[in-house]
This record gives structure tokens, sequence and C-alpha cells, in this order.
DNA sequence: GAGCACTGC
């Protein structure tokens, strides 16, 4: 694999970037700040907590294969244990790779070890993330994201290249995490049984604010606080209120940060934004409502549901955690304690709250042979493996005959892009149509955060200057032209602004376009055009995502083809007041009601073109 | 007539 011996030195410390917040959150990784004295990095290695069990810990981790460690924050967990096994000789054979559930935690905790290695970046200490592959033939300790670890299981089961591998932040218990433990076990397994160098496996580890669900709920308390505070007794003080949430522009959540003007107290309403990404210093008191507005998946339908649900204990003490990180604060919850003791310990893990689809194709094609019967740290239910091995074999990436599940030729292929089955299909069969560089278009479009900015004081504004972009044939269309008509300016900031198009979303747009085109070329995909006759290209997006189709029924109301449930158009889609007679969509939402987001007018005899057997057996459940 | 929050390949 070729490597880039010296990284660029840009993407470390920026002024501004999240690394400033980063030492903050991790008092263990301590950064260099440019116009700092400097500091005698070996004398701050020990000071931290860990440094005193260090002898005791290598020794132990001599005589095991595996280890599990705890520790507070800040005792120098993930920064240390790796230089500590590297300095002690332990899996100096190979490389000792520690994985990250983020990007920007792998690069920064590679810039501080290298730091205290004094060494440059990319050298012995290196990292590897999504676009960037800061790492050497020198490099013995590598930070990587667990999703990058997962890909190269792919080419390397066994991670051979690995004499060690660090799980860090394995509570968290994202998808990537999880399957990585059961991909991990198994390579150790199957080492031992070779006679192979086993690996070593280690997880490591005076204002109030008030937690709510939602944007509306938290506008109206918003205006409420904001009442009460004009008829305050003159005993109490001012109040200024400070509403946070996701969708609010950057410059509006930036108000959290700046402190209430003096003898006022600030009071912020937030989402669960709060609980994790976002840390306010000076909070005294935390509201906790006990409740959070958060996405469920229904493995029957395959539905993922949006709904107002309890939270759970590690989640209110997450949230109580925010009182008082200065000073000694309180947490207020709105529930009483029988309530609380009634709470689920633990958040429910995404791997048993998500479509698998993705998951046991990644599985077959490192060679997993039995994925019914994975090693999931959690298992995820019977049905949702089920319907996720049952959607593959329809779009012909699987086979299933009796129990057994094998990857086709076809799934091979789609396995290779970092993309979601249908999306992977979908850019598989694109040169069939003559128009895999639209296909590679509109799926990176919707690869990413929205490149659409809707600024809600601004809204008769993004009407108007939309308006030119919009295609009759749907979403997938308006997105397409809107991604032409940036290019034709190239990629112009003034431009971006003037038309409402997020232009730091539209550049991870044209990162993950070059990714997706550079692994076409690798499969020597013919990669045409189809220029102005758009009509190949939606030929092409029926062909791929047949699964996700609904039809007008004669009332006007729509139903999903799949599960034959009643479907709506979301108002945000360009086809929300027209009646398309035939569409296929991205996803479902259920809100208010079930919502099909992102759409493309498409025609009926293109799905059974498609997919002949999988209509004709939802036409005979329709009939029957 | 509507948008919990993140993250990742």
């Amino acid at each position: 694999m070729p490597r880039d011996p010296d990284p660029p030195p840009a993407k470390r410390f920026k002024p501004g970037s999240p690394f400033s917040r980063l030492d903050k959150k991790k008092p263990g990784m301590l950064l260099p700040r440019a116009g700092h004295a400097p500091v005698n990095v070996d004398a701050q290695r020990k000071q931290l907590p860990i440094y005193q069990s260090r002898t005791q810990l290598i020794n132990q981790i001599r005589q095991l294969h595996s280890a599990v460690f705890i520790g507070e924050t800040g005792s120098g967990k993930t920064t240390q244990i790796p230089q500590y096994l590297y300095e002690a000789g332990i899996g100096r054979q190979g490389i000792i790779g520690i994985t990250q559930p983020r990007r920007v935690a792998a690069i920064s905790l590679a810039a501080r070890v290298a730091e205290e290695k004094k060494v440059q970046l990319g050298k012995l200490v290196g990292y590897t993330v999504r676009f960037e592959d800061v790492t050497s033939s020198e490099t013995k300790l590598k930070f990587m994201t667990d999703g990058m670890l997962l890909r190269e299981a792919i080419g390397d089961p066994l991670l051979l290249r690995y004499t060690v591998v660090i799980l860090d932040e394995a509570h968290e218990r994202t998808v990537h995490t999880d399957v990585l433990f059961g991909v991990v076990k198994a390579a150790q397994r199957k080492r031992i049984e070779q006679n192979k160098i086993p690996l070593k496996e280690a997880p490591a580890s005076h204002d109030i604010l008030v937690f709510m669900t939602g944007q509306e709920e938290i506008e109206a308390l918003a205006r409420t606080c904001r009442d009460i505070s004009k008829h305050l007794p003159e005993s109490c003080g001012p109040m200024t209120v400070v509403p946070l949430y996701a969708s609010l522009p950057p410059a509006q959540q930036l108000r959290v940060f700046q402190p209430a003007p003096k003898g006022s107290r600030k009071v912020v309403l937030s989402t669960n934004i709060a609980e994790t990404s976002i840390t306010i210093s000076g909070i005294k008191y935390v509201i906790d409502t006990g409740m959070v507005k958060a996405k469920r998946y229904n493995p029957d339908s395959g539905l993922e549901v949006l709904a107002v649900q309890r939270v759970s204990k590690a989640q209110a003490w997450q949230r109580s955690g925010r009182a008082g990180r200065e000073d000694a604060g309180s947490c207020y919850r709105l529930y009483t304690e029988e309530e609380f003791d009634n709470l689920a310990n633990m958040t429910v893990p995404e791997i048993q709250r998500c479509n698998l689809a993705s998951v046991i194709l990644q599985l077959l094609a490192l060679g997993v042979p039995d994925v019914l019967n994975f090693d999931f740290m959690s298992k995820p239910s019977p049905e949702s493996l089920r319907t996720a091995v049952e959607q593959l074999c329809i779009l012909g990436a699987v086979d299933r005959k009796d129990d057994h599940v094998s990857l086709t030729p076809l799934g091979k292929k789609m396995a290779c892009f970092p993309l979601e089955p249908r999306f992977s299909k979908t850019l598989l069969i694109s040169p069939d149509f003559s128009c895999a560089e639209e296909v590679l278009t509109i799926i990176s479009l919707l690869s990413v955060d929205s490149v659409l900015y809707n600024p809600p004081a601004r809204r008769d504004d993004v009407l108007a200057v939309r308006r030119k972009f919009i295609s009759s044939e749907g979403d997938h269309m308006t997105l397409l032209n809107i991604y032409r008509a940036f290019k034709k300016v190239s990629g112009n900031k003034d431009w971006c602004r003037e038309n409402f198009v997020n232009s730091r979303n539209m550049g991870l747009v044209l990162e993950v376009r070059a990714q997706l085109r550079d692994i076409c070329i690798k499969m020597n995909m013919k990669l045409e055009s189809s220029l102005s006759d758009l009509t190949n290209v939606r030929r092409c997006l029926a062909h791929g995502l047949f699964m996700n189709a609904a039809e007008l029924q004669p009332d006007g109301s729509y139903v999903a083809l799949d599960t034959h449930q009643p479907v709506a158009i979301h108002p945000s889609s360009v086809l929300f007041q027209a009646k398309p007679a035939c569409v296929v969509f991205n996803e479902l939402l259920h809100t208010s009601r079930c919502y099909m987001r992102d759409l493309c007018l498409v025609d009926a005899e293109w799905l059974q073109e498609a997919a002949p057997e999988y209509f004709r057996r939802k036409l005979r459940a329709t009939k029957s």
C-alpha cells in the first residue's frame, strides 16, 4: 500500500479546531498550543495517574493474551499504554494498532504520542483515517478509526500486520467497535490455532442547563421563560435564556458559551447535544426531564422510528455530570426515584437498533463462515439478522442454501464500497445505463450531511433561489442540478452563500466522490456520463432502490410496495405538492406519520424489469 | 406541512 512518508502538516492544531476542546475533555491528553513555553513532556507523562502502575501493568500484560483496562478519564490509558507496550518491547515485531470511534480522536492522539516520543508524525507514530493515511513502513504505533481497521480486516482477517490491537472507547458500543470485538476474537483464536503470534486486545475508556427532547419543545419553553423573566421579583435577578439544538445556525449555538451579563443567570435549554458533544462551563445546576428523542429500529418492517422515550440510567448520570464541572453542582431530575430505578441501565447498543445489511455484507467479505452465529458482544435479534440477509439476498449480494449464507460475485464487489449495500448495487449497475458519473455524484451527495442549508428565518429567500435547481423528477435530480451548478462555478464560496449551499458538506461530497470513483476505476467499471438526458439515471436508481418503492393510490395516498404500509411524501421533498404515480425513496422516517425522504420519480415498468420475481411475490402477498 | 444527537468506511 503506498504511504506518504512526509505527512502534510495541515489538519494539525488549526486555531479553533476541535483539538482545543479535546484537551479540556481529556486531561490525559495535553496538546501543544502555539505560543506556549516548551513543556517537559517526560515530566508530564510521569505525573499521569497511570504511571505508578506502569511496571505492574506491563508484567501482567506479558502474561495475558487479552486484557480489559478500566480507568478514569484523564488517567492516561489511551496515550500511555501503547507507549508502555512499545517501550517494554511488547509487540515490537509488528504494529500496535489503537482504534478510536472518531477521526479527530485518532488524529490528535497520534499527534500527542508522536510529540511525547519526540518523533515526526507518520514515522514511528502514525494514524490512518478515511481520506488520510499518515503512516510509513517505520510506523509501529498506529492510531486509527475502528471502521478503518474493519476495512483492513477484509484483506487481512487474521490482522497479521498487528501484534497488539487496542480497542479504545469500547464502552461507547458503536457498531464498528462491536463488530471488531468479534473479528479480533476470531483472529486471536485462529492465530493460536495456526501457531502464529497471538494478538494482545484491550478496551480502555450559578447557570442552569435543562435537557429536553426537541427543537419545538425548547423554543416553546424559551418563550415561556422569557415571559416569566419579565415578571420576576426584584430579589431574583434577571435571567438570560439560550436555546441549543443541532439545527440552530452555528452563530446562535455559540451564544451558549457567552457568559450572561453581570448579575444575570444563564439558562440553557438543550437537546442531548449538550450530553456529550458540547461542554458548557459554569453550569451549576442541571435539570433533567428524563426523556430523549431517539431512533429505534423495527426489524420486522426494517423501519426506523424517531420517538420520544425514557433515557437510560447511564444517560441520566451523564446528564447530571454536566453540572459543576469546575465546582460542586446539583442535578434535579423531574421524575421519582422509583422511575429512575426502572430505567434501563444502559442505552441499547447501536448494533441492536440498526439495519444490519452492511455489517453482514462486511463480515461475509472478510470470510466469516457462519454470519448468523457470529460472536457478537450483544447479539442482535434473530429477526434483525434475518431481515438483513433477506435484503442482501434480494439485492443479489448473497446466496442462501438452507442455513448457509455465501457471497455472490456481485456481493463481493459491493463489499468493496464504503456504502450501504443498496447504494453499492446502484453504483455497480450504473455502467449498464451509461450514467456512472451521475450515479457517483448522486450517491456521494446522499452519503454526507445535507448540502442544502435551510435557515428558518430566511425561508422565503431559500425557496426563491432554489427554484432554479428544482427538477420535477425529484430530489435526486435536484441535488444533481445543484452539484453541476456548483462545479460550474468551481465551488465558489460566494455562490454557495447566495444559493444556501453548505460549502463544507459540498467539499466532503467531492472527497467521497473521488474515493468511490477510484474504487470504480480499480474494478474496471466503464465511467460514462449521460449528460442532458437523465432518464437513464432514474432508471438506474429504480433498478438499485426497488426495495424502497411506493405507489400512488386512487385516494391520493401512498403505499410502500415492500411492506404495504401507508407512507407520505416528506414536506422537505421537491415532490411534496406533486402526485407522482410511482417513486423510489432513500429512507422512511416515522415521526408524526411515516414519511419518505429523498424521492425520485420512476416508471412502474422499470421496477418490474429490475426485480420481476420480487414484485411477483409482493403481488401475491397483496392478493392473499 | 416538518427537522434527537452523534459517529464512521
